[in-house]
DNA sequence: AATGAATGAGGCTTCATTCAT
DNA sequence: GATGAATGAAGCCTCATTCAT
């Protein structure tokens, strides 16, 4: 889970991210995932103790790196509004990156099968996203009302551009990144 | 075979949604939709092809509900703001009244098992939004954007504040909904 | 099993010879011999106490009919030639008069669900034909072999043929059916 | 994946075969196979994609058998007469040696769920008999009828002794195979 | 008698997991 | 560690039979 000898290890995450995306946790078999990993189905048992444990590693190891990739550049030293444009972008920029390991992490339901640890996880960005909100309307600059509706209601305008991208329904540039991110600001401000 | 007249087959569908929503197309075995309709197993046969068929049955006809929830309310010849409440308010009206439809029409991966009828169906109730988008930006009262991706974030909006709502980090009231709708006016108007 | 009022009894025996026939006993579903029919599933139930019940009235039936058919017409004072050219008649007639029949009767393993009488039918034709064979060799017409291998040589290539026959590989007339009859006493004669 | 290497895959065959002549092919379970076999259900679809594929593996498997044991032994430089009795002696060893094998062959229909392949191989043999005969006609040993025709009864006639051998009625010893084989011979003989 | 919806046992097949190599 | 054949429980579906209408 965390430094691996084996690149097998990181093939059959690759592989199981890929095919969760496509068919879900439990339209995927795990003798898919292996022959997808170009491993033997009993190497996976060697890595995971079972379907479940490898869900929720991989799960644990995309929401860190969101996270953190998310935490890493926040300027917490920076105006809300720059504070708002920087976690829009990191987010985008990580979405856009990583299109399946987004998807896995926002538009599946996992609830049936993630961990305590996984399930803290999961609120960690909203709950941060959340005091942002709320720090910026204590100086003015976020229109008063409960942070965590605003915030929502950002993410999921995220969330929905994200889709649509995703499923074809919409080209995601620069351009239209920056109109969005603009559009969102505007839903939020004092 | 199967007209809307047994109850049976209504029993199933309710029972199907509920364990779709739950765990997923993939996660819902047959016979467990059978036992929660209290009937027998081969009885939901009698009524859907396959299980493929049962959920597109019940796509279908969530799917047709809740265009006609939207459409019936339209005030075509109403200002684009009116126009935006309307919908607005009406796509809350149901989802509120029918969370698990709700969850499963926006919340679920369809793609796998969806057949054709309902691809199709799935996109109408953006299309007609973006064409709403797109007639009140003729009339400049919202700003001059692609209607797709406008459209796109203010659905998303909706649907994280839902999500929110349905997984109990949020409580919607009529003042809350009426300040999200307020705020994601602001995201697109002029 | 005799004569009876409905003529849906008629329906059912045969739509169940079709598919017997056609897919084996085994291989055909109840609710398809009653769709065949044209009648209701129940309805079979009401002529027949089981699907063994009716397979075994249909065996029975068709069972009969050849034997009385062959019986019928034996000359019983003529020449063993004539003897054996008269069974080999009555039977091509009967086989192609009704070819699923006799494919049913001829070409088809019953043995797991035939009732002891219809067991005990099965063999009748054939115990009357090695008689027939046994009498014409104390007349030196035929040669001294066991009747009942004999026998079975000739029933054999009767059904040989006839299975080619159905199956499309041999077109039988008045002139081929003669000249196969011709080899086959040949096949016994002195 | 499944080579002739696993000895599980001949227990599966040999299980399959048994079953099928006993009940045919929709009166046996897979899981019936799997217990006779000695092995998991499962099992069985590691080594066959499916009860059909078993069939048709199986059907496969004993008519090239059938065939080479015939191809091998015919003189080809023999006389006609020379041929006959050795397809016949060759038919015989093989179908007394491997009852079940030469019953499922020839006494069951397999014309719903055999490949193209395996039907094709089905005609070989018969091909290959009408062949002879016809060779033998052009040489004056048989009388001038068609080929097809001889050919169908004296393998209907093989097929009858067989039968009757295999279901108790008769004893077959090498006397009577002498004596059958002889009478068949008159049949067709010039 | 006739219907056909309903039943539930059982059939074919998949798949998470184990284990001998 | 790696493999992949083997397992058997469980999944989807069929079908012989029943029964209320």
């Amino acid at each position: 889970m965390n430094a691996r000898s084996s690149t097998r290890y990181e093939w059959i995450l690759d592989a199981a991210l890929a095919l969760f995306v496509e068919r879900g946790y439990h339209g995927t078999a795990v003798p898919a995932i292996a022959e997808r990993a170009g491993v033997a189905a009993g190497t996976i048992y060697h890595h995971f103790a079972s379907k479940e444990a490898l869900v929720n590693a991989l799960f644990q190891l995309w929401k860190h790196r969101i996270v953190h990739a998310v935490h890493e550049h926040f300027p917490a030293t920076g105006t809300p509004r720059e504070q708002f444009r920087t976690i829009w972008n990191e987010m985008a920029r990580f979405a856009l990156a990583h299109p399946a390991a987004y998807s896995f992490l926002e538009f599946h339901h996992h609830g049936a099968y993630l961990d305590d640890a996984n399930k803290e996880l999961d609120g960690g960005l909203k709950r941060f996203a959340a005091e942002v909100v709320a720090h910026a309307q204590t100086q003015g600059f976020i229109r008063p009302a409960e942070p965590q509706l605003l915030m929502e209601l950002v993410f999921g305008a995220f969330n929905g551009m994200m889709r649509a991208h995703y499923e074809g329904r919409l080209v995601l540039d620069e351009a239209r990144l920056a109109l969005a991110e603009a559009s969102c600001w505007d839903s939020v401000r004092a």
